[in-house]
RNA sequence: GCUCUCGUAGCUCAAUCGGUAGAGCGCUCGCCUGAUAAGCGAGAGGCUGGAGGAUCAUAUCCUUCCGGGGGCACCA
């Protein structure tokens, strides 16, 4: 008689690791995919599939190191082309850089002594260059680490002198189409930056200016056209304006046309005010005269004053009173000073009235000679000497300051002008109907994105594309030198777009004229000799024709429109924007099917990241502790429509999770490490119930979970995901058949039948988690058993496999349903335990046998259906089901009760002796004259072994 | 200033046409020691941002306020 303190049981085996090390690992991983090119090998098996591209919004080559926000970005589309190469779709992503503009030149110009005057244009530009692609490097090493696929050995960068070829072919398609002009205009400047600023490049911050009230007296020669009462007296319009400093460039003086205006005698004040009726009050009170005595001499209204003439306050020119509707009476006097110079509305109106228009500051924001005495001085330190010479001249009613919103350099930070110079425009105008109809042939999600940029489109002005600038890509334009018109036809253009192509942009300034237009010459007067244009492209121009320099350019990428655009929900303003634009003006519609956008990142209180505050998550710092898939799981974890908390909590939280799917897969491999699916699969018809449940869970989690991805809620996905490991399986199913997968012999059909429902769930659930976590998937992938992989279909890489499909055979709802009944009886049945437990009665559930009576009989037919096998699923040594009552049946006292719903469980201690190698307490122990201490079951598993 | 949107347990997310607020994770306590730096069980957590209102009934509809985010306007 054999008796041995242990006997062999199926554990698992497996050589995958419980803990990641995703230091190690994921860099193993990702140089496997390397190495053997598995990307590539992707895309190859999809080749002959219908396209899903994705085209990259290209991230600006201003810093060497990416911040959360941008992996964020990136991994959202990684798990977009992942999951759609997987579904079936030839889903290249080629990624992009945006490389020229105002960031870089100024960073670079940082470090140069003598800024850019020490350096000429071509060798500012090399440094650019240089800086660009420095930062290039940084940021693709950031981008792999984060396990991001894509054509990394040919990403394209918008100073390629391809791409710049293209750029000028599209602005040259534009101009054949009349879509641009230059003009004057006044458009916001900053001085700091030394350029013109598109509407994109505008935010608004608080900004404290000054609050002057300045008296422009009529001139002699008017005093006839004023009412009469006021015709022998002084009579000045009284202005208010937020910076003194554009008073040198006054030449107006705006009233609304339909505004009643009264003329004051204010006490003590020697001339007669002029100010709107409705303005008067407010403005007695700012001005402090609100205790005077006030006296209105005459009133009229605005168009009754139209086209009188003041003296300037200080310059020797006069400044016409002129009507206008922007005139309002929100703040002020109505009486509005007009300098068209400085000024978007000032320079319409000025138009108008044929004003002239004078801007006195040259592009550092420098009064020059125009200015009178305040040339040399800076436009924001000449406003104290404004108001000054103002109150010299006693012309100054009030002087104060206070805050209000007002344009800043989106880049640099500091407040803007209006400087009126001459620009190259896009003309939105031109288009901007078909523009509005493209917009709703595309998907906007969310769908409020549509209205966001509908709006846009329809009210934004033309847009300024020139900048004066040396780091970008020319406006490709040459003057004549004869009658100074300039020349952009077709033959020019493509002149210049041939040379970009073979020398780049650089030739622009290396190169004469002559050399890019041979023959050509002025369609006017036929002239040979030219000048360049000096200006560049607004950078928005380059990234807003990436679908004609990349998607149209490289054939793997199957042309445009591509199916979706993924950025954060400030590209409405700019790239959806701007490719919209190009791609309308160019061919006519958007260059996109769908657009999806997310929000911004912020910290766990929903406070923005800032250096100060000290809240910023490093991406690096993550993947260093937790590894990249778990940052790829905090981005399918959160719905990134609105704000997108991270911090510590956070990720500690989505580590466990990571870790519970790892165990998850670690239990699978481990109990498959002796199955065979090819040999020992067992069919459908002989699994049990609880089996074909979980198949049908199965097949649940794969329908929404597509659905889920097929929406980009990858929140659903990850919600879903964690539960059914953690719930249907880990808790549940998995529990209940360790007895079995461990006791059986190894080749019994029961054990069998388990492993080919964990076969199935293994399969899926690492196709599942590729897109999310490629770098676990591939990892429980290459842990795999050779006979399993083959039998997957034998790829060399999870992310050369198919999608899971919802498979019609494992559809149960029969099982569905009753299972989902019977849990709710294994709560009932687990309460009943821990009571027992919690009176030390029981440690281990089987220490207990349980009985259960039910009030309704159909219930108690149902649940007997498996009467046989319901010890295994409360994992007891026994389970019955009373007819009457608790039904005592020979048990002594029970341990505990527990009654709801109708059902009561009560738990006994469990008879008989434990088999010391099932750990059952069961009658037949020892009756096997073989073993002593083990039970029929075992002692007939062990002979057989 | 106008306007849109969001605000559900510590965290991430659920709650079909209004019908007694759910899950997972975390936490607490306990069990197991044959998934073991694992696994299992139970429990405690929410006046659904506040206040009004319509309704038999509201997290869900209306008004208003507070807070987060966005858009427009603020141009003198």
């Amino acid at each position: 008689m054999k008796e041995k303190s242990t006997y062999s049981v199926n554990l698992p085996q497996t050589a995958f690791p419980m803990k990641a090390n995703s230091a190690v690992r994921e860099l193993e991983i990702q140089k496997v995919w390397d190495d053997t090119g598995v990307y590539e090998a992707s895309l190859k098996r999809r080749e002959a599939a219908p396209k899903y591209v994705l085209h990259d919004g290209p991230p600006y080559l201003s810093s060497s190191k990416i911040h959360i926000g941008t992996a964020l970005n990136k991994v959202l589309k990684d798990i977009v082309t992942k999951y759609k190469g997987l579904k079936g779709f030839y889903s290249p992503y080629v990624p992009g850089y945006d490389s020229h503009g105002l960031p870089i030149e100024n960073a670079v110009l940082k470090d140069v002594k003598g800024g850019r005057a020490a350096l000429t244009p071509v060798e500012l530009r090399q440094r650019c260059r240089a800086f660009a692609l420095s930062n290039l490097k940084g940021q693709e090493a950031n981008f792999r680490r984060l396990g991001v696929w894509g054509h990394w050995q040919s990403p394209y960068i918008t100073l390629d002198q391809h791409f710049e070829a293209k750029q000028v072919r599209v602005f040259g398609k534009m101009a054949g189409k009349g879509y641009l002009y230059k003009g004057l205009k006044s458009v916001s400047w900053c001085p700091n930056c030394e350029t013109a600023l598109a509407e994109a490049e505008v935010e608004y911050a608080d900004h404290t200016s000054n609050s002057i009230y300045v008296k422009f007296a009529v001139d002699a020669a008017s005093k006839s056209k004023l009412p009469a009462s006021v015709q022998d007296k002084d009579v000045a319009f009284v202005i208010w304006t937020t910076t003194p400093w554009t008073l040198p460039a006054n030449l107006g003086v705006a009233l609304h046309p339909d505004f009643v205006y009264e003329f004051l005698q204010v006490e003590d004040e020697p001339h007669v005010l002029v100010v709107a009726e409705s303005l008067k009050n407010a403005f007695l009170n700012a001005a402090g005269k609100a205790e005077k005595a006030v006296k209105v001499l005459a009133t009229a209204l605005g168009k009754e004053l139209e086209l009188l003439e003041c003296r300037h306050p200080f310059m020797d020119r006069l400044s016409r009173v002129i009507n206008g509707d922007h005139v309002t009476a929100e703040a002020g006097t109505g009486c509005v000073h007009t300098a068209p110079g400085h000024g978007p509305e000032d320079f319409e109106i000025g138009k108008v009235y044929q004003l002239g228009v004078l801007s006195p500051v040259d592009s550092r924001g420098i009064f020059t000679e125009e200015a009178g005495i305040f040339a040399g001085q800076r436009f924001d330190k000449a406003n104290p000497l404004v108001v000054e010479h103002l109150k010299e001249k006693g012309v100054l009613l009030q002087h104060s300051t206070f805050s209000h919103s007002y344009p800043h350099c989106w880049r640099c930070k500091k407040p803007l002008i209006f400087r009126a110079t001459e620009q190259w425009f896009a003309s939105v105008e031109g288009f901007r109907k078909r523009a509005l109809e493209c917009i709703d042939a595309v998907e906007w999600l969310p769908a409020s994105g549509r209205n966001r940029i509908f709006n846009m489109v329809e009210n934004r002005s033309d847009w300024c594309i020139s900048r004066q600038r040396a780091w970008g890509v020319p406006i490709p334009v040459f003057y004549c030198k004869g009658c100074h018109k300039p020349l952009m036809s077709e033959e020019s253009i493509e002149a210049v777009a041939k040379v970009f192509d073979a020398e780049g942009s650089d030739s622009w300034w290396e190169r004469e004229p002559g050399y890019f237009l041979k023959d050509i010459g002025c369609g006017h007067c036929g002239g040979k000799e030219f000048d360049r244009e000096t200006d560049i492209m607004d950078v928005w121009f380059d990234s807003g024709v990436t679908h004609a320099a990349v998607l149209d350019e490289r054939p793997e990428l199957r042309g445009t429109p591509c199916e979706l655009y993924l950025e954060g929900s400030d590209q409405h303003r700019g790239w959806f924007q701007s490719s919209l634009l190009t791609s309308v003006a160019v061919s006519d519609r958007a260059p996109y099917k769908t657009v999806l956008t997310h929000g911004f990142v912020v910290d766990e209180s929903g406070r923005k990241m800032s250096k100060s505050v000290g809240n910023v998550v490093e991406p690096d710092e993550v993947i260093k502790q937790y590894g990249a898939d778990v940052l790829r799981l905090w981005v399918a974890s959160v719905n990134y429509t609105d704000d997108i908390p991270i911090g510590k909590n956070m990720l500690a939280q989505l580590a466990d999770v990571y870790r519970r799917l790892r165990n998850t897969a670690r239990f699978l491999l481990g109990n498959l490490h002796d199955f065979d699916p090819a040999r020992d699969m067992v069919k459908k018809e002989s699994l049990s119930s609880l089996d074909r449940f979980v198949l049908h869970r199965l097949n649940e989690v794969v329908a929404e979970v597509t659905r889920d991805f097929d929406r980009f809620e990858f929140f659903k996905y990850y919600q879903l995901l964690q539960n059914f490991c953690g719930v249907d399986l880990s808790a549940f199913y998995f529990d209940i058949v360790k007895d079995r997968l461990y006791t059986c012999h190894p080749k019994d059909e029961s054990r069998r039948a388990v492993q080919t429902v964990l076969t199935h769930t293994l399969h899926t659930l690492v196709r599942l988690l590729a897109p999310v976590t490629p770098h676990l998937a591939e990892d429980i992938w290459q842990h795999m058993s050779e006979p399993l992989r083959a039998y997957f279909g034998g790829q060399t890489s999870v992310l050369l496999t198919d999608y899971p499909q919802v498979n019609p055979d494992f559809e149960d709802k029969e099982a569905g349903a009753y299972w989902s009944e019977l849990i709710d009886v294994r709560l009932t049945v687990n309460k009943a335990l821990e009571q027992a437990r919690a009176a030390r009665s029981i440690g281990s559930s089987l220490e207990a046998t349980v009985v259960m009576s039910f009030g309704d009989k159909e219930k108690a037919d149902k649940v007997r259906k498996i009467e046989g096998d319901l010890a295994s699923v409360f994992i007891t040594s026994g389970a019955h089901i009373s007819s009457n009552g608790t039904g005592k049946e020979g048990l002594s006292e029970p341990l505990s009760t527990v009654s709801e719903e109708g059902l009561t469980v009560a738990a006994y201690r469990a008879q008989g002796e434990k088999c010391a190698r099932c750990w059952k307490y069961t009658g037949d122990v020892g009756k096997d004259s073989q073993y002593a201490d083990l039970c029929g079951f075992c002692a007939d598993v062990v002979s057989r072994l």
